[in-house]
Parts: C-alpha cells; structure tokens; sequence
DNA sequence: ATTATTAACGCAACATTGTTGCATTATAAA
DNA sequence: TTTATAATGCAACAATGTTGCGTTAATAAT
C-alpha cells in the first residue's frame, strides 16, 4: 500500500463531511468548500477517503452518490457498511440509520462485498 | 390519468427488457434495439413504463440505473418493489432476487415510500 | 536544513448521461 | 375520415464524471 499523504484539500473536504449530520454529495461538497480546490481534486480526495475507509459511498434512489464518514471502533480491522441509509424526499437529505440492519436470506452460492440499502420517503422532520 | 398509446418504440423496448434474464441500463437497452428511435425517446419509454408500473427501476451499486420487467400478479392494485437486487462485480448483470425480502426495524416517524436493496459481489456462475 | 522522490494538484479537454423546447408524426377515439 | 393530442426526432444544453500532463508540494532521505 502506497503512502497517501495529508493534503489541505484531504482536511478540508473531511473536515466538511464530518461536520455533516447528513450524507453529502460531490456538488454539496464543492459547494460547501468555497472552491478551496479544483473540482477535479473533489473527485480525487472522496475515492482517496472511501479506499481509506475513512469515509462510505451511500447511493441515492435516484442515483446520486453520497458521501457520509465511517463510525466504527479504530480497532476494527474490517467492517462493513450494511445498515440503511435513509432519503427524504421533501428535504432531500440523506442519514445514516446506523443501528438499523436488514436481515435476509440468500439463495447459496452468492458472494457478498458489498450492500447498499437505500429507502426514501418522509423523515421525522418533514412527516 | 391520461391515455397512454402503444407505439412500436414502447413495445420494442418493452419486448427487450421482458426477454432479458437480467436488469437493463438505458445505454445497453439502446444498443440492443439497434436505434430503432432516438435515444431520448427510450428515456421518455422507459419514464411511461415505469409509472405505469409496467417495469421498476433499480441503482445499481456505482449509481448507474437499471431496468427490469414486474413480475407480479395483474389483479394486485398496489405492489412493492421491495426484493433485494444483486450486481455481479465480474459479469456485471444485475439481476432481481425476487423471493428475497429483507427485514428490519425502523426507528419511529419514518414513512417509507420506496425501497432499493442491492448487493454486489460474485454471482453463482462467476463464484 | 537541504535535497530528492513522487503523491497530489490544476487545468484543459473529453466522454457519458440525462433534460428541455419545439416542430412533426402517428395513434386512437369521435 | 377527421380530429385531438400523445409520442417522436432533432438540436441544443446541462450536469457529472474521467483522463492526460505539466506543475506543485508533502514526506522521506541525506
């Protein structure tokens, strides 16, 4: 593994997504950034943090790409993000339901890497 | 509700996505129909099926949107999409797991409207 | 503290995907 | 057959994401 190094662009743009209380996307996070750097760089730094398991990847029903910090123990070697993610659609923004995790039953013989659960409706704000 | 007309645009595309085993996108949907419309006639196709509940629409893991055929009884007024959805990360076909319903507790005050359950890794014939 | 290595950046250019307005065509009802 | 209008094609546009390359700056080595 290469070494990755700590950029202003790196801090800034987490900085940002950890002081989020909702998932933001690229645009929100340019937006938010004031242009601190090119929106190249954005793209760059998100799949940097999202290889580092620093940050997650939550994808909107209607296909938009969020972006929300990982909340789990330092120690944990490996985890895995399989709780929901909830998408209002009056307010449009996207929470992490941490504790909330699916159950089910899969036919044999399918590997799993990765999940996503998405649901959309009114949030508890906009109900 | 407005009438809805059967063109042949609407029923080739229809016939493609009844006849294929997985979910399709909006691009391999177009090159299997060998242009027989413009491209933003299948978008505004695939938009009329859709809402006639005809077919349903499902995000794939990298934000990219699939389409697959509903198959469900025709006397049922309402149903839900509700299945988990599997995308295979080397064959790349998304396809619906129909009788695969997952469970979970939702925090008080939410009101679901819709649901997207996708899971990627290795499919039983790339395993 | 200085130098060297190379990860990260900015910029430009491009590719893909999805949307909108409007004139024209064709479906289905009168 | 006529009529209303849903649906289409085309062009233009907007948003989003990617790639190549020369330059900048973070980190390690001296």
């Amino acid at each position: 593994m290469k070494a990755t190094r700590n950029t202003t662009a790196k801090t800034t743009i987490l900085e940002i997504i950890k002081n989020s209380a909702v998932a933001l996307s690229h645009t929100e996070i340019q937006t938010l950034s004031h242009t601190i750097c090119d929106r190249v760089t954005i793209y760059r730094v998100l799949d940097r943090l999202v290889r580092e398991d620093i940050i997650h990847k939550i994808v909107n029903l209607d296909g938009t790409i969020k972006y929300a910090s990982c909340h789990h123990a330092h120690n944990e070697i490996k985890h895995t993000h399989n709780h929901i993610h909830f998408s209002c659609e009056k307010c449009h923004l996207v929470t992490c339901l941490e504790h909330v995790e699916p159950t089910f039953d899969l036919p044999p013989n399918y590997q799993v890497n990765e999940v996503n659960f998405t649901l959309s409706g009114l949030c508890p704000n906009c109900l």
